[in-house]
Parts: structure tokens; sequence; C-alpha cells
DNA sequence: CTGAAAGCGCTAACAA
DNA sequence: TTGTTAGCGCTTTCAG
């Protein structure tokens, strides 16, 4: 139809504005503008008469155009480094779910492996984005500044970061660690070893340093750690192998999310023979769908997402209408799932 | 730090517009203009001159006035469905990703149950998106026709509208459905069942018929079929049970995806004592990370996802600069990934 | 190569 | 309640 690069005049060829409304209709730009504003002031037949020929030429306002003048976009950046890991499918769900309930858009950046969140920060705010939601790795001063300057609240999420000028929304991974060792320190296993998640992410760090603390304190040793590169099936493939060559072997090991403690499983069974529950307990993170498939029935430590996500956006809608500098942080408890990947006690 | 509501003139304060820079270098509006439009006839002299006053003030071109006058936003819609099966987490991770590196910008919509398809159709739309990807149910024709007036190309991710004014990208499901029926018919068994996807997907209704068309051609019959109400482990749980009740119970069952093969696996094998592969045959459709863990060691086929990606960014960059009337259609092929879930022919 | 002026599509005072 | 008039922040002719 037409072979050349479109020209911005060619393109706009097809598009309606206010304009043309307000002309079909016989009234003034504004008279469109209201009725396209909730809550402005308009007699019903100057509805009725704007609508009938908005609905006739196909008119949709522009927001972009709108946003300019209200100094309001009505997105959300999104920025997340987790497309490996699954439960960030259900964070994605949730986000876009109650954002869009809120009237809100969700621009999503993916700052996985070799992209700059540094870089992803500056292009999600030239978008003038209402609010800004990071799930990635380190939040620096440069953005959280960036963000005050421009009155854009900004929400670390399942992360916390040292101490900063942002909005913080986590679980107590801390206590998550600690329960999970609770857990084991019921079973008769002694030996305990921890397959944590990526040495940088600060969710492996704590949930180690929880389960760790646990062990010590009940007068037992953590005697094995490895890190999986990834928090992936396959990067726990990897580590569950270090791990249970270790000697003596652990029988007792906590795994920094529920795909890494499925692979210690397989492992397990597969390369070692071993028995489950009898000869390994295992806790995991996360509870994600398989794990209460029977090949597995892994005890395990859910967080609340959905929870996260709407404190989250709470946060965002409230900030959003009133900028404050008083930064809060929200952290909620995750909840342990008892299945039946932990050995019985002995019966003394 | 401030309690009521910001109004517009408050909001704006702390921003800095192409105009401030301007006054702070001496120059004029259109200079700073120039200097950050890519191709555009400046001095040295002066790129220099701005730049400094820009970095000085933190001056970030507002690219929302930008698209005002050009045009184009460099937002693309993706409208998705499927937030419950795992592989649209790598589809998401491609997506961004792709279009990130192409400049492009990811405005992401949720039309999972409730949410009405056409209505976030028309909220994309009013951000001037330059493109729009939508994997989920029916596309309308309402929606087409919106995109063919304004020129926005729209491209069908992963399934199949009857025929349309759109692009298409998807696998030959058909194609798919034959080839787990040919691995089926390599084995022992007889008895075919297939656990299909829910009644309305066309990948379901697709893989099924090329399943059904291969196994009937081979002079053998699909003596039962179940649908599971959506892609999930636990509708899997259901379907499968349902199936296994038939009599004569199937011992050779195509999966609509791995999900519900994994399902029918544990089911089988828990709670029917079934020994796999020997008493039943399973192939599996996505080959998901756990596919090939030991539990499982699920024979299924695979979506070329990545490329999938590049496809339909290739037909979004190039039509987003030419637009054009003669829709595609990019069919690729799936390709099977053999396992241990099959039972070994007869040695005859 | 640079600046002045017009205008993208809309909202927000201000009058009427 | 309605219309008129300024812009929002930027790009883009068009002169110089």
């Amino acid at each position: 139809m037409n072979d050349s690069p479109d020209s911005p005049s060619e393109r706009l060829a097809s598009r309606v504005s206010a304009m043309d409304v307000a002309r079909a209709a016989g009234v003034s730009l504004s008279a469109v503008s209201r009725v396209f504003t909730p809550g402005a002031s308009v007699s019903a037949k100057m509805r009725v008469r704007v609508m009938e020929a908005a609905d006739k030429l196909g008119y949709q306002p522009n927001v972009l155009a709108r946003s300019l003048m209200t100094q309001r976009t009505n997105l959300v950046g999104v920025i997340l480094a987790n497309f490996k890991n699954p439960v960030y499918l259900t964070v994605l769900d949730h986000f876009t779910r109650t954002l869009q309930a809120r009237g809100l858009r969700t621009l999503l950046l993916n700052v996985s492996e070799g992209q700059d969140i540094e870089e992803m920060a500056r292009l999600v705010l030239q978008y003038s984005v209402d609010g800004l939601v990071v799930s990635a790795g380190a939040i620096s001063p440069h953005i959280t500044e960036q963000c005050r300057k421009r009155r854009i609240p900004l929400v670390a999420f399942a992360r916390r970061p040292r101490r900063a000028n942002l909005h913080v929304v986590c679980v107590d991974n801390v206590a998550g660690g600690r329960v999970a060792a609770g857990r084991l320190l019921q079973s008769r296993h002694r030996r305990f070893g921890l397959i944590a998640g990526p040495e940088t992410a600060s969710t492996s760090i704590e949930r180690g340093k929880g389960f760790r603390d646990e062990i010590t304190e009940a007068g037992h040793e953590v005697i094995a750690t490895t890190h999986a590169r990834e928090y992936t099936y396959g990067a726990g493939v990897e580590s569950a192998r270090r791990l249970l060559e270790h000697t003596p072997r652990p029988d007792a090991v906590f795994c920094a999310n529920d795909l890494l403690a499925m692979a210690l499983m397989d492992v397990a069974r597969d390369e070692y023979g071993l028995s489950l529950p009898d000869q390994l307990s295992v806790v995991g993170f996360d509870d994600v769908d398989l794990a209460a498939a029977s090949s597995y029935r892994l005890t395990t430590l859910r967080q609340p997402l959905e929870a996260m996500v709407h404190e989250t956006a709470d946060i965002l809608s409230q900030r959003i209408n009133t900028w404050s500098e008083d930064w809060e942080t929200r952290q909620l408890a995750c909840t342990a799932v008892d299945r039946a990947s932990i050995a019985a006690a002995t019966g003394d």
C-alpha cells in the first residue's frame, strides 16, 4: 500500500483528535475535554452530543498529550532481574492485575545479565512514570536521588537495600531461614547443610543467616554450604552434587528456593541412591506449584506474594498523590508449609 | 514534607526542561533539541556546550513530549493471558530483552480471567503504542480494525486466529501433535489417551488434532480424552485422575503441556502404583526446566520461543517504519526432545 | 550550522 | 455550564 517509511504527517492522517470531535459536534474543544475528564462539570445534553460525535469518529483521547498537562502518566515502571525464577511470573501476574485495577499501566523492564540497571532506570524515567518498582540487584544512590528529585515514589520489592531513600516491601527472610532450621532440627538428622542462592542475592544471604543462626543457637553446626549460580533447577543440580560430595555427607539441608531443593532431592535419589526423607531431609523456599507434587512433597516456606504486591501498590498509589520523604518498610512474614520431605525424629 | 495532594504546578517544580538547558548554555531551544536528536546536524562545540549544561542540570529529554511531535512512542503493548503457564516467563524474558535491544519498551497488560481483552486493547491504544503483541484468547475484528485504522502493526503470538488483518507468529502445533503421536506409536503401548488443555485454547485444539490424526492414520484409536481446566500442575492432577479411571486404562498418553504430563506421571505412580514408563508412556509439550529432572525424564516437544519472539520483533520493527497491509504468518516448527518417558517397543 | 516560530493533542485557568 | 486563551516539553519547518 505504501512502501516508503511513513512521515509524521502521513501517520497522523488516520488519527482523530479532540478538535475533530469538537468540530463535528459543533462545540468547543474544552467541552470535549471535559466530557472525557471524570468529575468535570458538563450538562447531560452536552455529554450526549459530544459522545455521539466521538463514537461516530472513533475518538480516543491521547493520554500522552494529557500527561503533558496533568504531569501524570498512570505509568508504573517495573524493573525485574529474575526472569528465571518461576515465582516472578506470579509476581508479574499480581502486579499487572493490581495496577490495572487501580488504573495504572505496567512498563516492564528487564535487567537480567548484561543489562545495566542504572541505564534502565534512566530510560523508564524518561517516560515520566508515576512510580517505580525495582526487584533487581543494587539500587544505586543515583537512582534513589533521581527519583527523589522528581518526586517519583520508588519501592524496592522483595529485597532490602542497606538503608536508602526508598520504600521497601519484603518478607522476613531471616525469620524464614530460622523456621526452616527449626523444621530440620525436628528431624533425626544432625549433619546440617545449606544450598544457598547466588552469592550476592540478598534473599539468599538473609535466609542463610537465619538458618545458620538457628542451627548454631541450638548447639549444632552447618557443616557444608554451596552456592547455586542462579535460582534454577539446572544450577541446583550442580550445587547439589557439590554438596553431597562433602564428607561427612550432610543429611539435613535447607535450600534457598524450591527449585534448588527439588534438584537436590533428584540428585540424592538418582545419583546417590538415597532414600528420602529417611536418609536426607530437605526444606525449600517459595512453595512453587510442583513442591506439592508427589515426586517431592517438599516442606517449604511460602512468601505472601499477593499481599506483598498489594502493599507495594498501596504505597505507590498513596505516594503518587501525596509526596513525602518518610520512607517506609513493610516486612511481611512467610509461613511454613509442612509436607513430607523431613525425616521423623527418633522415637525417644 | 507535604501533606496535601500535589498540584501540577508543584510537581513540575523539580523538572528541568530543554528550555532550561538552552538558557543555561546560552543557546536556542532548537539547539538543545538537535543535540539530543540522533543524526541532527550540530557542530562539535555546540554539542559540548549543550551537553555540559545538560549534565549539570541533570536534564533528561521528556520522551512523551517528543512523541507528540514525532508520532512515535517506542512503546510496544504486550497483552498476555497466560500468567499460569511457566513458559510465558521465558517468553516475557525474551520479549523485554529483544524489544529493549531495539530501543522499544514493553507495556505489559494482563487479560487473565475477568479482564476484558477488548478493554485492555483500548487502554493500550490510548498510549499510542507503536506496535501491539497479543497472546490471549480471541482477537476481535474490532481490535484488528482499530489497529489497521491507526496503522499500528498487530501480531498474534503463539496463536492462530481464523483469518484476519494481523500478523501471526506461531508454531505448527498440529505437526507437533503428530510428532508426539509418532513417539508413542514407537512404544509397545496401544491404548492411546490425550490430556488436552482448556477447551478453547487453540494450542490445545491443534495439538490434539495432530495427535488424533496421526494415531488414526496409523490404524489406531484415541480411546480417552480429558481436558485440563488450565495448563497447570494442579489442573493436571485432576484430569489425570479422570483419564486413568477410563476403562480400559490408557497406557500411551499425550499431554498438551509438560505440567499436565508431570501431573499424570505423579498420579500414575503415586495413586495407581504404575511403574513408568513400563506401564505408561507419556509425551509432553514445552520442555520446561523440570521436564529433564530425573523424577520425570519427560519426552516432549520444544517450541522455539526465542526465535518466535525474534520473528515478532522483526515484524514489528519493520512494520513500524513502513506500514503495509500484507499480513504475514510465520509458523515455526517445534522439535522433539527425546528422554525416557516412553516404553521401549517389544523386541519384534 | 543556528535561531525563531509554529504546533503535536490535550488540560487548566479565566471570563462570559 | 461553556468558550477562549495559554501553555505542557518537545520537534520541525523555515529563514538567516
